[in-house]
DNA sequence: CGTGTCCTTGATAATGCTCAAGGAGCGTGG
DNA sequence: CCACGCTCCTTGAGCATTATCAAGGACACG
């Protein structure tokens, strides 16, 4: 074994983390190799398939995980089936709620999901012993609620096709954050129904929505899921603003 | 003077702190009387009456605040007018973005209130020297994405009755926040024009659906704001849990 | 080739909105 | 003290948007 490497105070990154974009923009930029070593013999990596509950509404959670790739939908029902998508979580989230075990959201794959995952108790002790980390964390929440107010203006006071069109923005401007360009490609990693709950509409005005952007010459649907944007000012003049 | 108190570690807590619900429930809780005393030179006290614009949409911050009695509404409008208030603060909630200076929503009182404003400065340096009350604003934080999630549901999937009745659960349990009983007697903070657009509702859809509650006796209306529950219980079905 | 899921489209119904009129409370000024 | 003007609220009638119910199309998979 090489060692420099051991001796060294910054040991290595390990393995796992360095392709990790966590490690970037995410809560895991917060560590330094050590504590990211130390962490990552806790952590373990694993990929679940669209559908997967990551995290009950009542139930008392154990981890928390970082989102390597792919959406998490997180998610509200009422007694009698009423559903309602709070948000969506792209990489590098954080996943879970701090400081309580019982956070009243699903937390749902919504497309093929990796996640790196901790025990609460090492993140809870590493949160109190590094405010870094904490600052990381509150930063991020500080950004969901900014995007749940946003949504909720959306939810309150837009209309079922400017519902749709920011949708679709949302959608956009979170597959490609840095996307310089006017026009965008993408699938969309949810169903109509899922679009629906997210909404506050039914499946079948998501769907009449959709097809009035498409027959208006704002979107081009394939297949389904694949959509693409030739001229985003035309779809965010649709939003609403 | 008295020596004795200037000399102990633990100086005298500042006057103007001493009855303030911040120090106990609020972020204020993080701070030895020390670091009262040092950030009470630079707080200042001042009611507002009711429409009284604390804090623009895109207006640069330069203060932050405790409330200290009263209700502030948090709101977002579209460019053609269209309004939604997308939180409602009491004391002694912190008001103010931390970490941007431009914070989207804008912060105007809906009652007369009471407010302590502290610098920008002052505020953002205690925060990055003491964890603790990085902590405190983390939590209240994180309470205030639960809400807003939990309105979501309510924006997205409720009828026209249920978010009525939500809303006035909302400000039975937040006017007092420790009822035992099954009763409740309070005055609205707000127009019904204003709970419409916190409802994503019209004036007078939510003026149908309280003359619809109070003919069916599940609250009783004094002179439009002042409003009694007999049974809490009944209400809360009619919000649809 | 059938069966299932997801999506689209159509017809009809209902919920909530718009427009309009009028009532209640309140401060101001005659 | 009363009339007025004002704001806020209520109520009604008709309408628009979106939901509901129903049928059928596209695609995948066995």
């Amino acid at each position: 074994m090489d060692i420099q490497r051991k001796d060294v105070h910054n040991s290595e990154t390990p393995v796992l983390c360095r392709a990790c974009e966590s490690r970037h923009r995410g809560v895991c930029g917060a560590l330094t190799p050590d504590q990211l070593l130390q962490l990552s013999r806790h952590s373990t990596r694993r990929a679940v398939e669209s559908g997967t509950e990551l995290v009950g509404e009542s139930l008392k959670t154990t981890s928390y995980s970082n989102i390597i790739s792919g959406v998490v939908k997180l998610s509200k029902m009422m007694a009698d089936g009423r559903q309602q998508i709070v948000g969506l979580q792209f990489a590098p989230d954080f996943l879970g709620r701090p400081f309580r075990s019982e956070n009243g959201v699903s937390a749902e794959a919504a497309t093929e999901v990796k996640v790196c995952s901790f025990p609460k108790a090492a993140i809870e002790r590493m949160i109190s012993e590094m405010p870094e980390l904490e600052h990381k964390l509150f930063e991020q929440t500080l950004a969901e609620l900014d995007e749940a107010r946003d949504w909720m203006l959306t939810l309150g006071r837009k209309t079922a096709g400017e519902k749709v069109a920011s949708f679709l923005l949302l959608i956009a401007t979170h597959a490609f954050p840095d996307n310089e360009s006017d026009s965008v490609t993408f699938d969309l990693p949810m169903s109509r129904t899922d679009i629906a709950d997210f909404l506050g509409l039914t499946m079948e005005t998501v769907s009449r929505q959709l097809t009035k952007l498409r027959k208006d010459d704002v979107i081009h649907i394939l297949n389904n899921r694949h959509v693409s944007v030739p001229d985003l000012s035309r779809l965010s003049e649709r939003a609403g603003s």
